[in-house]
DNA sequence: TTTAGCAACGTAACCGATTGCGGCAGAAAA
DNA sequence: TTTTCTGCCGCAATCGGTTACGTTGCTAAA
């Protein structure tokens, strides 16, 4: 139970005869510190085992060395690149990561963001939950100064930093690609439209369907959840269609890879009856059959980016709040699930 | 860039002509102040928008109420689930939890270790990395009275808490299925048996298959990586065996998904020509074709159990050297890729 | 009327690192 | 020899809560 007492910059002072303030400068190469003490001290301290109390030092600092992260589950191939990628520039810099998840629930989002505003990051990383509609649980970062950027779901009126990828442009190159394989009848399987990256994935399948001169139907767009039974009843939707679309545009993997499931076990071909094109280039799509044609969605890049751009901020050089939309390019990555043109019956 | 003052309990002191441990004291409930200072000063605090300084309090309690995680990666569904269990846990407690992942390499593990150590976790919880073969990065936990509870992969022989499944029995119980279907050559796929849960599913492999009156060969055996150019490389080498095994048990499920898509792509039929069983029942597992049978790991109960756990030795009850393993339940679950009996040709 | 006794607060010493300011000795300049 | 720099380092305040201990004023028991 008697947990034995820290090593501590006095411990290391009283052994070598000096001041505290003298081994404090010393251990962080101080430059008026002759350089035969400094070298005393860091052996001493070596030997010792010190452990700087970083609870003292923050309190002194006003300053974590620590930033923030929100994301909106963990379970994703994307979202962990993402991390990865922070990671790697927040470590080069002596940044350390708390990271908090909100499951989707703009509740849990606020209840992380007061955390990690309660513990002092000094810098915040976001990407907002399903349901979020506001904003208010990042003012007291805006109020005091503290740089939050936001990376693929974001709100794009709002002012500040921001990453994504062109979502309309992806949306876009889904669809026409489809039409080029010879579909005439596209459907649209996305999600709660609050969150630009699946409005702006529509709008580019609109305007794609546009520009290949075919008209946009309503009924073939579904809008719903992106679990697994909501993905179970989106397939039953489409497989109500009369006719049955030709062409299947689904905004995530991992739904399309359950609609796919469904659309198989009812009996269709793919993608001879239906070809299909999802997002995101999860670990999903390369191991179910046919495998899925999907847009790369570069989150190791992404999160590079992010934290680069952060690290940037808080280095005290960029106004925190000037709009700036940083855009990491994506494209279509074409497999088996949409070659109609020279595919067999399966 | 002026960041504003905080708000602090010298403030509040100062609004209401009381002294600061008194508003420290009526913070916290504490007895000995009257229920109308207690009263005043709280909804002061509310007024003033009042936030606790995490690190003052920390650095004078000597606690962090803080609980450290190491895992080896963060996208499998099994970890996710076993961290949701975990924050459900610890959130009511009032422990805040600090997510760090290995990315399977036993040096970033040690770094992590180093990590949550400096930052004075109360308390760790750790899945070792791939390749960890020893746990000298968790001695100065233990030298300092810090509780360590390891779940999943876990030392067998070590000292401490562990939280874990019967993978010997999963392992018997998945090979067991196999037999029964009619399966007569069945190949295990694995991976480092450095790491208990592979060693035992392997132990339970070949007991089973003891049992049965099977003969174990070793060249049925295949010991690599889980990653998807492991995973092809280890279909290859199925495909390589002659004559072909009817039957595979591969402990875990996304290999098992990248396997049975290779052997598909081979032009073999599952589960007619070989039936196969995975592990970790992962939603891989449930949209890929046939479906996969595999062993249900329950992470999110497994989670819970490990917070409860940790948080009992942190009540200071419970002696953290008195080793202590539990053991969640798993079972079997049947699908597609396994039924030989009724399965027709596809 | 005295004196315990207690409820309700205040005082001040921590926790450990950081840092502005100042001191002191020896070297260089006058 | 005296003065002025520097180079090197110490003093002490500071960050914001926490808590052992002491101090009030008032009630109830002696």
């Amino acid at each position: 139970m008697s947990r034995e007492k820290d090593i501590t910059i006095y411990d290391i002072a009283d052994k070598l005869g000096v001041s505290p303030s003298t081994v404090s400068r010393a251990l962080k190469n101080h430059a008026s510190i002759g350089s035969s003490t400094r070298q005393r001290i860091i052996t001493m301290a070596n030997d010792m085992g010190y452990q700087a109390n970083t609870f003292a030092s923050n309190l002194r600092k006003q300053k974590t060395n620590t930033i923030g992260i929100i994301v909106h589950e963990l379970n994703s191939n994307f979202i962990t690149s993402v991390l990865s990628g922070i990671e790697k520039i927040a470590a080069q810099a002596n940044y350390d990561l708390i990271i908090a998840h909100s499951s989707e629930t703009s509740k849990k989002e606020a209840a992380n963001a007061s955390n990690l505003f309660h513990k002092r990051v000094d810098g915040l990383i976001a990407s907002l939950a399903f349901d979020t509609d506001n904003l208010a649980h990042f003012k007291q970062f805006r109020d005091k100064n503290i740089p939050v950027i936001f990376f693929d779901r974001v709100f794009e009126e709002m002012e500040g930093t921001k990453v994504v990828i062109n979502n309309f442009k992806a949306g876009y190159d889904a669809t026409a690609h489809l039409v080029d394989q010879g579909c005439t009848r596209i459907a649209c399987v996305t999600s709660n439209l609050k969150r630009n990256v699946y409005s702006e994935r529509l709008r580019g399948y609109r305007q794609a369907l546009q520009d290949k001169g075919m008209h946009y139907d309503e009924k073939l767009t579904i809008v719903d959840g992106l679990a697994e039974e909501d993905a179970i009843r989106s397939a039953k939707k489409i497989l109500a269609m009369k006719p049955l679309p030709d062409g299947l545009f689904i905004t995530n993997d991992f739904c399309a890879a359950v609609i796919m499931q469904t659309l198989k076990d009812a009996g269709l071909h793919i993608p001879a009856d239906i070809a299909i094109v999802g997002f995101n280039n999860d670990v999903i799509s390369k191991v179910i059959d046919p495998k899925l044609t999907t847009i790369n969605y570069p989150g190791f890049e992404m999160g590079q980016v992010v934290a680069r751009n952060l690290l940037n901020h808080l280095r005290g050089g960029w106004n925190i709040n000037h709009t700036n939309t940083v855009i990491i390019k994506s494209e279509l990555i074409i497999r088996g699930s949409s070659l109609k043109k020279n595919a067999g019956p399966q």
